[in-house]
DNA sequence: TATGAATGAGCATTCATTCAT
DNA sequence: GATGAATGAATGCTCATTCAT
């Protein structure tokens, strides 16, 4: 009976994920740069079928990116349970991380902010969460003090630059990763230079597109 | 007739000159995106005068980045005078991500491995020299042992990426950088995951232009 | 068996209808350059709802512009009845003017001779009663002798144009349509250039689309 | 000597030329709404040709109407001279018809406004003239007093359509010319209706876009 | 029969690169 | 040797029209 609530989408539906396929694939493996026309054509439709899901391929970079932040999120909610404090932090760098080595176009909108308000949005609820899960591994004392969450993107695209470089089917990033993390334990950990970063300056960078001149 | 030829390559050579500071100038600036116009523009020159020396955009991308791997060489060269051996290799980290933070067009080629063979050529130059320094930290006991020179291409391009998104003008990626310096460090360092990346394997990873799927 | 198709034609005809009300509120308001797929939500039908009805665009701008040749016709042909001959002449052009301020499709069909068979047809009986208000007018002494039937297409399409620019709310138009009715007055008429144009001529101006060149 | 001074310019102006040569064609037999691509096409270059000289389309046509405007200004100075105050002014308007019927880009510009500085400019200019004309038409007490300037683009537009519709060889559109004309003089003028539009009025009306509905 | 998703040609515009001057 | 105009392929996007449902 549910079956026949929209008989239309039947192929609709099943063409649209076709080329929400295509654009992921696409996207993750070639960046934001792939072209329309080159999407369609992997998804074996014409160009008109996509701009019918997605007004403008800025929506259509969007959708796509915006599963990957939910799937993030879902993840790092997940790691809030964890009962170990610091496995919980490091679950979530290393699942921003793997999340990178994947998605090439997850890497850019990461580094270069997309503006669409719903991306937006979906940023600002996966950081609530990441201060939580700092705070919980600062509090156990097993993560340094002096990190915020507003470092944490950083370090993710940090890792999403290394990742991009490197022919991802390799364990290497994982390296990587587990080199940042040792910087991140407390353990260790020599302080920092400068200032720590007030939450307004963040919110100005995070605002902020591109730009840089010295 | 070296009279007659010189006068002629002397305007050539300073023509030369003007294009190659308008367009480390703009790609530092703007990334490897900017049209040959655009630097022709800045140059004050026709862009054929940009095709007579670089034949294509791609060989102008090339020329310039190589000035900037050769004095990040020269920079990494003189650290290995460091009395100290850590100071001398967290110089080199240092000055890598430094040079990102001020050249954009640097940090992408840094990270999608503009295939060139020069720059491929200067590239290993450099990780002759990264070993080296790597050698003396590990020997003195302050850089943790399980750290190869392959994974610093890897570590500075996360850098990059991570200064990409932030304004570069704020300090903030002085701290990111602090926080991998401690992961780099003997005092407490984790084992890190997996084999340690084998010569050819890294070898390879080299020449792989891109294409992640799993 | 009629009984078991009327009801599908019921279905149909209010359908069309439904249609034919959108296009002519579309067409009227932003000319006959609006999209199909907008004409088909105003109507709140689908787009290949309209095709079946109308086998292409064209056709159905013919229809809806059909409708208001049809107009015409009925109120010149009420003209006919007029006491005095000037006025119902007058009556005739004024209306016409009314349709093109209210009308842009109208008016872009006037001037651009849709080469529909029907819209012809409508527009050479359209013609035949024009002539006869002519005749009556002329006879009467009221109109000036030498127009002709044949201007008449002519003089509306120039009020539409002068319509057309003017925000129509405003009176401006009712201005200009004054001025023009005093130039066809036998009052003050100065004779008209060339020879008056012969009726084979001017069925090959009909015929003509368009092509201007000296 | 002067030959030398643009060597370059020597075939890019001949090329600049063959493309306002074509434009020019283009538009006045079929509007504003050729492609670029068609002009290009017309003209023998590449469409990268026309946008080297004319960043944009709506660029171009304000070139090409700009032509128009100017050689109607001149003519309308001209006119200034005539000993005849009604034959200046009915000099202008003729040059205006005559226009119209060989460009109907022009027509299609007079009718919608084109929104460029350098055209509203020109449009401004033209219409000081044209108020000349018509006061010194109307102090002879030729012209009826209750014409004011602003009615001139509407009547020219007027004919302008009418003009399109013909086949602009035949002479018809002097007929038509003549007919408004005669409508135009003090001689037999029946009083206009509605009051005479105020200057603010029709400022706003040369704002106005279009969109029309009652 | 009505739907609306799919199509592919078309449009305005940009860019790396080549060639006449 | 240097210029910058010309090129044509490519891009994001829209529209009239056609099918699968």
């Amino acid at each position: 009976m549910s079956a026949t609530i929209r008989p239309l989408r039947a192929d609709a539906a099943r063409n649209r994920e076709r080329v929400v396929a295509a654009a992921r694939e696409a996207f993750a493996e070639l960046g934001t740069d792939v072209s329309v026309p080159q999407i369609a054509e992997r998804a074996g439709v014409g160009v008109a079928t996509i701009y019918r899901s997605f007004p403008t391929k800025r929506d259509l970079v969007a959708a796509i990116v915006l599963e990957s932040f939910r799937a993030f999120r879902d993840n790092a909610e997940a790691s809030l349970e964890h009962e170990d404090a610091w496995e919980g932090f490091a679950a979530m760098v290393r699942r921003g991380a793997a999340l990178q080595a994947r998605d090439r176009a997850f890497t850019q909108v990461v580094a270069e902010a997309l503006d669409v308000p719903e991306v937006r949005a979906e940023r600002d609820r996966v950081q609530a969460i990441a201060r939580q899960l700092i705070a919980r591994a600062q509090a156990s004392g097993q993560l340094r003090p002096d990190v915020v969450a507003e470092d944490i993107p950083l370090l993710l695209s940090g890792l999403g630059g290394s990742l991009a470089m490197a022919d991802c089917s390799m364990g290497l990033w994982e390296r990587h990763l587990a080199l940042v993390l040792d910087g991140l334990r407390a353990e260790g950990a020599h302080p920092l230079p400068g200032p720590p970063p007030t939450r307004a300056k963040l919110a100005r960078l995070a605002q902020a597109t591109r730009g840089c001149s010295g």
